[in-house]
DNA sequence: ACCCAGGGTCATA
DNA sequence: TATGACCATGGG
């Protein structure tokens, strides 16, 4: 079994299966995924909440609200303004493409070129659609991934994110389900133990996290 | 008072 | 290709 599967089921078995994407609709985990963009989740949940209470939490009254108040429904999330842009531009591509039911019957390849190609959406916000909105086999790069890896002595870090995610992709077998459940332990551990960049290490070699069970 | 969080875009070299 | 500035709130 590689090195990489071995943390995975470390993780699980360190912190047992996680149940995500925190979300309601995959229409909800696709605005859950813009507004994350660098952003704890908690505050995204207050304009997620929002958006619910305002009855806003649709394609198409983001889509007809004024810049101004989806701006103020997204405050709690930071980066407000800019993220009402991308909000706006995501939900009027969605329009475009005739809904998720289109979308769904799209190969994944061609549906990440097409969700890249959305002012906002990169990478990583590109692959959390497509592997918790449309359950693709996609393996999500993120801060933590990085760091908690390199730590482990597996990638260096600063590796472009394709790289990356081919890295990931191509060493484990192609399942949704495993990506899904292994990308949230990534962000669960990384939460846990490894906030303080500096002391991440010191924190797995005394916690009796996945790093021990790899060196 | 500082540091950081489940990134992305744009300008510059 | 690769850095840096910028966006902005809330919790530790």
């Amino acid at each position: 079994m590689s090195k990489f599967h071995r943390v995975y089921q470390s993780l699980l078995k360190h912190y047992g299966p996680q149940d995500w994407w925190p979300g309601d609709s995959p229409f909800e985990i696709m605005v859950g995924a813009v507004l994350t963009q660098n952003t704890a989740w908690t505050n995204v949940e207050k304009a997620i909440n929002n958006l619910k209470d305002a009855d806003a939490l649709s394609v198409e009254a983001i889509v007809d609200a004024h810049p101004k108040r989806l701006a103020s429904w997204l405050k709690p999330s930071g980066y407000f303004n800019i993220k009402a842009k991308r909000l706006r531009s995501f939900c009027q591509w969605l329009l475009e493409q005739g809904g998720e039911s289109q979308l769904s019957g799209r190969e994944t390849i061609e549906l990440r070129r097409d969700l890249l190609s959305v002012h906002g959406v990169g990478p990583e916000t590109a692959d959390d659609i497509l592997l918790y909105a449309f359950n693709r086999p996609v393996f999500v790069i993120d801060a933590y991934t990085r760091r908690i890896f390199s730590r482990y002595g597996l990638i260096k870090g600063d590796e472009p994110y394709e790289h990356l995610r081919e890295t990931f992709e191509n060493d484990l077998a192609s399942d949704a389900s495993l990506f899904n459940q292994y990308h949230a332990l990534i962000v669960v551990h990384g939460k846990d133990v490894c906030r303080k960049r500096a002391r991440c290490a010191d924190c797995c070699l005394t916690t009796g996290c996945a790093r021990n069970d790899v060196d």
